[in-house]
DNA sequence: CTATAAAATGAACAATGTTCAAAAAATAGT
DNA sequence: ACTATTTTTTGAACATTGTTCATTTTATAG
């Protein structure tokens, strides 16, 4: 039956519609201040059609957190061509901020808000398959890392975790605009200096 | 005029009152759960009252994010108590991230929701003195460190950043939800174990 | 006791997420 | 080609939110 095929094609060609009308109204004036009218707008459809292809806002802001997490990958591709992983370590980092900053929207979702992670919990899926991929990427790195002699004396999950929080904490700050509430000397540089400073203490570890 | 006076004096009552209810209530049932009518109902007063007294709700968000670093800053009156500058960074980290975890629905308020922010920015003050405040608190205690020979070759306001980011990003991670997303060996105590394996690393520097 | 000022009220409004009976369109059966 | 059935789309309607403001209630002054 070819026509139950274009059907089942079309409804995915809807579904993705929706998503990419969300996405565009996120990017463009933030998650909060879109609401689901505003993207029936968007994409010429009525709102109850928003409905019947997503069952509540949740499912259509966690559909675009994976989405994000695809994102960030294609952003991680270049580590693969660097083969030291003390090296590796360092540009993923610099990378992971470069992400956040370009796409404050996007990662505010992925990692700071809470719908994605109420999307789980009410019953639709166990687990956080996107963060332990993503974290899994960065606990590999430090394993190698400690494989080659460095980090002595530390062990590789509260270690990677740490790391993690270290460059989570920097974006949500200058994303949520406190380190700018703070008056630094240098408020447009706050952040990849401080990564500096941390590239510059595990040069010694 | 005496009358005046107590007039005065009971607006300052009924101001704080609502400001006691509405925390009640946030740390009962979460900030985006409460609204202004459960504020109301709480103390017994109607909607209109609370908005004699308060703007928006976000006046409301920020004189309570303002009570927050008040609380804060008696969790850290302990720390003038430790004369070693080293020793005292070590346990203002620890203090602010027990203030963080028994606190979470204030911690986010202080320092991830955008309410605060946009109360300032929106023409009611112009500076961040609460997050200006605790930040300086920590600066300075670096600054000492640094004094005292340790932090070779690195700058005090990146790197105090770059702390205050470490132990904010745990913070986040943890109240967000992310961190038991992940699938870690030791959940319930990796926020404290990731902490330590900092300690060690500034050990060594 | 009356007039004025201050304080408190809650009905009403616009905007939100969400539901669902009805309409419209597409498909299948003859 | 026409009809019946299924699928898809619709938007009016509901509950809940923050917010406003004319009105009522209460307190103070004369």
């Amino acid at each position: 039956m070819a026509i139950a095929d274009r059907k089942a094609r079309e409804k995915e060609n809807l579904k993705s519609l929706i998503l990419q009308g969300a996405k565009k109204l996120f990017v463009e004036k933030g998650i909060e201040q879109t609401t689901i009218r505003n993207i029936a707008d968007e994409i010429d459809y009525s709102i109850g059609t928003v409905y019947v292809y997503f069952k509540d806002k949740n499912a259509i802001l966690h559909e675009l957190h994976s989405g994000g997490f695809a994102e960030l990958g294609g952003y991680f591709k270049e580590l693969y061509t660097i083969a030291d992983p003390m090296e590796r370590l360092r540009i993923m980092g610099r990378i992971y901020i470069k992400f956040a900053l370009e796409n404050t929207e996007m990662y505010d979702l992925m990692f700071n808000l809470k719908a994605p992670m109420e999307f789980l919990t009410k019953g639709n899926q166990e687990e956080w398959n996107e963060g332990k991929g993503a974290f899994g990427v960065l606990k590999s790195t430090v394993e190698h890392c400690m494989e080659q002699g460095h980090f002595k004396g530390h062990t590789l999950e509260p270690l990677s975790f740490m790391i993690w929080s270290l460059v989570h904490g920097m974006c949500c700050l200058e994303i949520r605009q406190r380190s700018k509430g703070v008056n630094l000397a240098n408020p447009e540089t706050i952040v990849t200096d401080s990564y500096n400073e941390f590239l510059l203490m595990i040069g010694k570890a």
